[in-house]
DNA sequence: AAGATTCTGTAGAGTGTCTACTGATGACGG
DNA sequence: CCGTCATCAGTAGACACTCTACAGAATCTT
């Protein structure tokens, strides 16, 4: 069934890895939390799906932005909990200023600061 | 090799039909200049390459968003002039608002309102 | 006991950008 | 003239990432 009320946006390619580390800043959770976080938080307007969650924290955890040790969650179950590392915490730096400087160039784009107008 | 003296930034997929559309707002042009206009406004942030904006025309014109013609260039070269369709300005417009929803939802993950009110 | 919820995971399709290459034409200096 | 550069168009294939769709296991609810 089709249902999106708050009729949600795709997300660009290569931002999911930003949205994660910057979940984890908050401190260690696990995916399913941390996907719940990014769709709370972007007020229902980004959501993840877990086929593309889940091969994003193995990559993250490859690249030893982040590491993993199992729990158990707050509702008793067997939970993967995520924190960053010292390098992990550098990758978010660096990719958020790379958001920065992206939108912002889409931004010039879009609204020109040349003349225009009347 | 590595060179890129004003530090680049990669398009996010979906992005390039966007600033195409944009930048075919100001009127007709040819691919070359779309690249050299996108590549200047943006202050060398962003640089198209040929093999992302040639399939890229090709595409939007595909979907009649852009209708071509060739034409002569100012410096006197065979050139394939595109302009923006009535539905290519609906699409512009609806990607425009899409760019804005996800740039805003992005923003609220990395600076968080903070509510926890009361 | 059955079903819903929480939590993790994989397979494969689809999309779109990049690198690297080809090719044609006109302008210009030697 | 001839070579070289700039302009303009294009393709092939690699690559990366998100999505849909599916599966499995444990806990809580009814």
């Amino acid at each position: 069934m089709h249902r999106e009320p708050p009729s949600r946006v795709e997300l660009l390619q290569g931002t999911l890895d930003l949205l994660i580390l910057r979940t984890l800043l908050a401190g260690p959770t696990h995916g399913h939390a941390i996907a719940k976080h990014i769709q709370r938080t972007s007020e229902d307007l980004l959501q993840v799906e877990t086929g593309s969650l889940y091969p994003a924290l193995h990559r993250l955890e490859a690249k030893e932005w982040i590491a993993a040790s199992w729990k158990l969650s707050d509702r008793g179950k067997r939970a993967r909990y995520y924190r960053l590392t010292p390098r992990g915490r550098k990758q978010l730096a660096s990719e958020q200023s790379k958001w920065r400087a992206f939108s912002r160039a889409v931004g010039l784009i879009l609204n020109p600061v040349d003349q225009e107008g009347p």
